[in-house]
DNA sequence: TTTTGAGTTGTTCGA
DNA sequence: GTCGAACAACTCAAA
């Protein structure tokens, strides 16, 4: 019998598919799974609220899995190198295995952390269990990395067959030596004042929940999904953004999955597999362009000329700008921790072009409030939707959210959901209550001004001001890659 | 994963 | 009955 080996959990809290735990599993010798709480040494990119909460409930559900399987979970508290030695001495462990992060920070933690370890005579090995593509793997005929999803996408799916998802890893056989661990609740990942209640009502953190998610939405979704994915009153969407982050169901199995259950090539089945496809991207990016999250990837965008409007901030947080659409979008997240995906390209565009206040201020929030809260996916979107990021538009993209209401919330339901006090308008003036006639309003008990807020911009004459405000920067230095 | 405005075509209606 | 204004509905290029 080999002495212990330790499976550090990270963004991977599962047990399928996972190949850290599945090596150790394979090994003669016992496991020691490991939580290490080290916020800080993700910043400025520590978890926010929303993230925590699901962390929380996550790692219970973590600890429960393992408990069954035998092998007891052990939570410390950071710094990650510090716990490791600590539990290396204490069990006399001599091999370590993670799953990979792509993470500016975190690569840099974990290489300074293997190459110590390693130099010491522990057999570090580390693994992909959250990408269909590592990023160093694919590249463009000039070597370089992909700047435009559908050329990217096309080069990943060339990479021939994808690999099965790896089995549960069998019960414990040896006995892992008992040391000492915190419980979830010990790390104070809980809200003290319980602004969670809109999120406990809908979401149930853990591998087991991911999994029911998948099953439904397959069975009951994927197969309308290219249309009703656009509709946020509908629930089109698989919901699965959370458990990818947290690693408790791998994109590998989800694949494996759709393709089971739909073994043949279709748009709706290819149209979902796609937005994997954006994850990989978002991942790929970070990884060739780790300024990203805090700086635009083209660079003239650096002198755009940002606005700074505390007051116009706030009432885009708490989805007070008179917008129903714009402010529907901002109370769901606030409520539940999630934003439908078509909302999230709406209120950015919002934020960033009819109220020019910097993307990363909108990036920052939504770090704060969302429980899929992810640094690669959150910074797509976001340098998407300000036009200074990869797959960019060859026009400046302004959504109106007039426009995009009628659309894709056309009876309103979505608006009514989270803007109740619009509610009793009809379909016809839901989307721009402030043009409604007067005999209208007073029906429905809406007063502008005073029960709903009046338009914080107009929006024609925002679109305006945003593109003069492009103007300025487009005589300024061409598009460059460091 | 867009919007707008200009231009075109088609329809209605009244002089 | 014919003509043109007005407008709706649509396409398309440009941003």
């Amino acid at each position: 019998m080999k002495r212990p080996s330790i499976v550090w959990f990270r963004k991977d809290l599962r047990l399928e598919d996972n190949a850290a735990f599945y090596t150790a599993a394979e090994r003669d010798g016992p496991i020691i799974p490991l939580y290490i709480w080290a916020p800080e040494e993700e910043r400025p990119w520590e978890p926010g609220g929303a993230s925590r909460w699901w962390l929380h409930y996550s790692l219970e559900s973590l600890s429960d899995e393992l408990e069954t399987l035998g092998y007891p979970l052990i939570i410390r508290a950071g710094p990650s190198l510090h716990v490791l030695e600590e539990v290396i001495k204490e069990t006399r462990a001599e091999a370590l295995f993670w799953n990979r992060l792509y993470e500016p920070e975190a690569i840099k933690r974990d290489t300074r952390i293997k190459s110590t370890l390693s130099s010491r005579g522990i057999d570090v090995q580390t693994f992909n269990a959250s990408l269909l593509f590592e990023p160093w793997t694919i590249f463009n005929k000039q070597k370089k990395p992909f700047q435009v999803f559908t050329r990217f996408w096309q080069a990943c799916l060339k990479q021939g067959e994808m690999t099965s998802p790896l089995p549960m890893p069998p019960h414990a056989r040896g006995r892992a030596p008992s040391i000492k661990s915190l419980s979830p609740s010990e790390l104070h990942l809980l809200p003290e004042v319980p602004w969670d209640q809109g999120i406990s009502a809908i979401w149930r953190p853990g591998a087991h929940h991911a999994r029911q998610r998948l099953d439904y939405f397959i069975e009951h979704a994927l197969m309308d999904y290219k249309e009703q994915r656009e509709f946020p009153g509908k629930h089109g969407v698989s919901y699965l953004s959370p458990y990818l982050h947290f690693g408790e169901i791998s994109p590998r199995m989800i694949w494996h999955e759709v393709v089971r259950e739909y073994p043949e090539e279709s748009e709706e089945r290819d149209a979902y597999l796609r937005q994997l496809g954006w994850r990989e991207f978002a991942h790929h990016l970070l990884y060739h362009f780790p300024f990203t999250p805090t700086d635009p990837l083209r660079r003239e965008f650096s002198h755009f000329p940002w606005h700074h409007d505390d007051k116009a901030l706030k009432a885009w947080q708490t989805g007070y700008t008179g917008y129903p659409l714009v402010d529907a979008g901002m109370r769901q997240l606030w409520i539940t921790g999630w934003m439908h995906n078509r909302l999230r390209m709406v209120v950015g565009s919002f934020l960033v072009k009819d109220l020019l206040l910097p993307w990363q201020e909108g990036a920052k929030w939504f770090w704060d409030t969302l429980v899929d809260a992810d640094l690669a996916n959150n910074t797509l979107g976001w340098q998407w939707v300000a036009g200074c990021g990869a797959d960019a538009a060859p026009y400046f993209r302004i959504f109106n959210p007039v426009t995009q209401g009628e659309k894709f919330d056309g009876t309103g339901e979505y608006v009514r959901r989270w803007v109740p006090e619009l509610a009793k308008l009809p379909d016809e003036w839901i989307q721009q209550p402030w043009d409604a006639p007067p005999d209208v309003l007073k029906q429905a008990e809406v007063e502008i001004g005073k029960t709903y807020p009046h338009p914080i911009v107009d929006h024609s004459v925002a679109r305006k001001r945003a593109l003069d405000a492009l103007k300025e920067i487009t005589g300024a230095k061409a598009f460059e890659t460091p």
